[in-house]
DNA sequence: CGCGGTTTCGATAACCTATGGAAAAGGATG
DNA sequence: CATCCTTTTCCATAGGTTATCGAAACCGCG
């Protein structure tokens, strides 16, 4: 066993490099996330994470047994717009303005996450017993997408249309969106991840919104949303334990 | 030099295996097409490829020098959709009908290419002087897709919007939605490509519309336009010369 | 001082892309 | 037919990757 996350151990062999880092597992993470930022997840090694934090390579796999999991620790506060989502699903507001928030607000998310989206999808898809997480989220936030949208269209707001198609239509866009801001294609202008949201938020309520004179409105009552929204969440996980145990399989 | 492409060659060393397809370098592309489909290119080795085209896994290197050239054969009719713009760029058609059928033969490309756009996408940055094609094509449809909106928008047929922006929304709607074809996420409804083509088409043009109520009309409109423009392009290009002649660096 | 627990290291297996040189054919030429 | 040249394939291997294993180095405690 091992400490229970970053409790900076007195105990072990010493570093090669000297360097002691407050916490090893942390430290990993933070150097992974700041690679991958960088460079993306398939192109940077676990040689580079670890000289980044002052071990061998072979040292980080005590912290995490696969590579994958260091990126399942920075997986944790993901799409954190559903908890947006979830807190504006019931809420008395209009539909409009809920759907236009929770939109933007997946933007952004995906925009400031460390790792582009459909990276993120593919490992995920590769190790489906340990993301499995992550899928729950988006079919759920997807299920809330298409409540907003269908609660909008029996109120007269949105223009007659199948909840479930065009939430994925919103949400696609948001994906598709995203990738313009993280790479911007050589020969095209580049996006901030503002432009980004409300360009996402936008398309898609001009598309759906039943009376579009109103986007301005629906938009300026979100950004309102928003603000009421934004109790700090501060979810400060408890990572734990080294190499996971192993699970069971591969 | 080889044989100028399938020209099945009568000399050289015999294979291993026996086997004799009848062009070496169009057996290597059908098989690692195939792969490609069903595993994705990052999971698919030079190993398989060559065991299911006969031969080993370093003699394919005779015919292509590194694994991304043979995406790079595939390249070839990719975003065909490009034909489609440039046709219907100055057609005197309703902007509206014309953009319509672009997005919509650009989702059908999308969904019918072997490789996933966004993996083709990684390939190509990481080797920019070999695919600069793709970044050409991908920026002329751009530009020519923000030209058809603008028509639409100085016609009155669309809202005013910047084209350019608008058309960026556009086309990363399909792409984010290409995916939901092609990897439909655990716990939603999957897409066939032709519903696929339709929602990024439908929903862009929902969106930008002036007046809504003509979509139905716009989406007959594209389907003819769809129809007069499928001149056959038959683009059967000759491939030639084996070991792409080592280009000049990495 | 020896002992168990903790953390790190070095060596190494297994797999991958890519290279270099030799081997095995056919065809041309004398 | 003996030889040389071209074409195509093969084997061996370099160098990079993820991941495993056993041993080494440090702590605190009896």
């Amino acid at each position: 066993m091992a400490s229970t996350d970053g409790a900076r151990a007195t105990a072990g062999r010493p570093r090669l490099s000297g360097s002691v880092g407050e916490s090893p597992r942390l430290d990993v993470i933070r150097e992974a996330t700041a690679l991958f930022v960088a460079k993306g997840y398939a192109e940077t090694t676990m040689s580079e994470i670890a000289r980044n934090a002052g071990l061998r390579q072979s040292s980080v796999y005590y912290w995490f047994a696969r590579k994958e999991h260091i990126l399942q620790a920075l997986l944790e506060d993901n799409r954190g717009s559903l908890s947006v989502a979830k807190a504006l699903h019931h809420a008395r507001d209009a539909a409009a303005a809920r759907l236009y928030a929770v939109l933007h607000a997946d933007a952004v998310q995906l925009c400031a996450s460390p790792l582009d989206f459909y990276e993120f999808e593919r490992v995920a898809r590769s190790q489906p017993q340990n993301f499995g997480a992550f899928f729950d989220d988006y079919s759920e936030l997807h299920r809330l997408t298409a409540s907003i949208i269908r609660q909008g269209t029996e109120s007269g707001e949105l223009r007659p249309v199948d909840p479930d198609v065009a939430a994925t239509a919103a949400l696609g866009l948001g994906e598709g969106l995203q990738r313009h801001f993280r790479q911007p294609l050589p020969g095209l202008r580049a996006y901030t991840a503002d432009e980004v949201s409300s360009l996402s938020a936008d398309t898609t309520l001009a598309s759906l919104l039943a009376d579009r004179e109103a986007l301005p409105a629906v938009r300026s009552q979100a950004a309102g949303l928003r603000a009421a929204e934004s109790t700090p969440v501060e979810n400060a996980r408890a990572e734990s334990a080294p190499a996971e145990s192993a699970s069971a399989e591969s």
